[in-house]
DNA sequence: CTATGTAAACAAC
DNA sequence: GTTGTTTACATAG
């Protein structure tokens, strides 16, 4: 990490500033108390920001309420914390039943890296082209980077709360101010702490990004009756519960089997008799970074049962991040909303080849292959109408499989870069918005049409024996020129 | 737009 | 049939 520029924050901006419905709910936690305090900053001129502020990622806002009224009965379940060491966790806590409710803002004790951070590559968020009254971190479009730091290195886990519910019950306003005296001033703040600790921030205290009104209103009986324990698994995502099962587990590993067990005992979701569920475990495990399989232990003779298990830096953590972050960029609209669904859909896009590829090391036995989810054959197809192209901006080029780039990867011992890697420096190497057009595999030879405006690309990404392994076996169709998403999708 | 859920294709076992 | 990957689509907020 090549983390340089370093910042401090001494402006303000409007409350409002921020629109957290386009923040990923990681980020959000630190957005909200930007604007939160820079609310009640009307008398102060500087801008307070905590960076470890408790933080509890794995609370949704709708479950916050539930989760503090489940924090005083529930007897917490007697979590290891492996790569955690409590000590670092300073139970600075705001006092969540003082009516006037007062946060204290203290300092990490932890986060001594937050002092600086990269200037990364791209990135471009809502935010990056901001106004101009954004607070200038340096560069705006690093505003991102500059979150996840934050939330990296937060400290304070839902286990932490379950730990320490006596804390959050009782706390008063003068706890903050103990465990800061104890503290003591924090090696070298990230950003620049005022000191008026006591100051009060004007937030309610139903929980971090919850306004007092919508949680009220929205959830009203989470708020002192019923809780059995139920309730503290019922709404979370797959990918939450997963988290929880795997640290309950000795050594943070199931398997599969398991976590559907671990689901149907303790989860309203594992009760369904369906088998979605299990779909949706399989896809949060494979998906979420946070979750790797650990091959087989030596497990005699059986079957070797693949164990998931937290990465570390999950672990570490204390939580998984958004399933989300890891698919594929949106590729959503542009999918034309009368467009048949079937005929959308990118044959031999999905999975099967792809996931293979990118899974193991096997090679694919091209094996003849039923060529169901093939769209009716039927009479539509009106397409082939020689679509205008780039209409400019929005135009929606069907996400390539993944497969290819990683396959480009592997035949460069790349590692495997995951799907993120869209966003890494290298990401250009295989960008696919240069590829401006394919021929079709029966006719043609699978030629890449690129553009070759871009000096940068001193080569083609993609050998045309790749494109041909996901092409040229797909069948009778063609890839893009049938694809349903091509050109004639795009209609618009 | 983000987060999540869900279905499903598909490859390897 | 199970396990694991991955894409597609939907929907809530
Ligand atoms: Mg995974």
């Amino acid at each position: 990490m090549e983390r340089t520029d370093s910042f401090k924050m001494t402006s303000s901006f409007p409350p409002d500033y921020f629109n957290l419905a386009q923040i990923p709910t990681d980020q959000r936690e630190h957005e909200y108390h930007l604007s939160a305090q820079t609310r009640s900053l009307d008398d102060e001129s500087l801008l307070q920001i905590s960076a470890s502020q408790p933080y509890d990622p794995w609370q949704s806002s709708e479950n916050w309420a539930a989760l503090r009224s489940n924090l005083a009965s529930e007897s917490m379940t007697p979590l290891q914390h492996p790569g955690h060491n409590n000590s670092t966790l300073e139970p600075h806590e705001q006092s969540p039943s003082s009516s006037s409710s007062s946060r204290v803002i203290v300092p990490g004790s932890n986060n001594t890296h937050l002092s600086s951070f990269s200037t990364p590559h791209h990135h471009s968020t809502p935010m990056a082209q901001s106004n101009l009254q954004a607070p200038r971190l340096h560069h705006g479009e690093d505003l991102l980077e500059w979150q996840s730091d934050l939330v990296t290195s937060s400290f304070y886990t839902r286990d932490f709360f379950y730990r320490q519910p006596a804390q959050l019950e009782t706390s008063s306003g003068n706890l903050l101010g103990n465990s800061l005296a104890l503290q003591g001033p924090p090696p070298s703040p990230p950003i620049s702490i005022s000191s008026q600790q006591s100051s009060s921030i004007s937030v309610n205290s139903m929980g971090p990004t919850v306004p007092n009104t919508v949680a009220d209103s929205s959830s009203p009986r989470t708020s002192l009756e019923d809780h059995s324990e139920g309730d503290l698994n019922a709404d979370l995502p797959y990918s939450k519960l997963i988290f929880r099962a795997l640290k309950e587990a000795e050594g943070n590993k199931l398997t599969l089997q398991q976590i559907y067990e671990w689901f149907t005992k303790n989860t309203n979701k594992g009760k369904d008799n369906t088998k979605g569920w299990q779909n949706s475990i399989r896809h949060n495990l494979s998906m979420n970074k946070g979750f790797t399989a650990d091959k087989a232990e030596g497990s005699t003779g059986k079957k070797p049962q693949n164990l998931w298990a937290l990465t570390q830096d999950a672990l570490d953590r204390g939580y998984v991040e958004s399933t989300t972050r890891y698919r594929k960029a949106n590729y959503r609209k542009a999918v034309g909303s009368n467009t048949p669904v079937l005929k959308r859909q990118w044959l031999g896009s999905k999975g099967g080849k792809a996931a293979n590829h990118a899974a193991k090391v096997g090679h694919p036995s091209q094996r003849a292959r039923r060529e169901r989810h093939h769209y009716s054959p039927g009479q539509h197809q009106p397409q082939q109408a020689p679509q205008p192209q780039p209409s400019g901006e929005e135009q929606y080029l069907p996400t390539p499989p993944l497969a290819s780039i990683q396959h480009y990867h592997l035949s460069h011992a790349l590692n495997g870069l995951p799907m993120e890697t869209r966003d890494s420096p290298l990401q250009h190497e295989y960008d696919y918005s240069h590829v401006i057009g394919c021929t079709s595999p029966p006719l043609g030879d699978n030629v890449l049409f690129c553009d070759a405006a871009d000096p940068e690309l001193d080569y083609v990404p993609l050998d045309m024996g790749h494109l041909c392994c996901w092409y040229g076996l797909q069948g009778p169709s063609n890839g893009l020129t049938a694809g349903p998403d091509g050109p004639s999708d795009l209609q618009h």
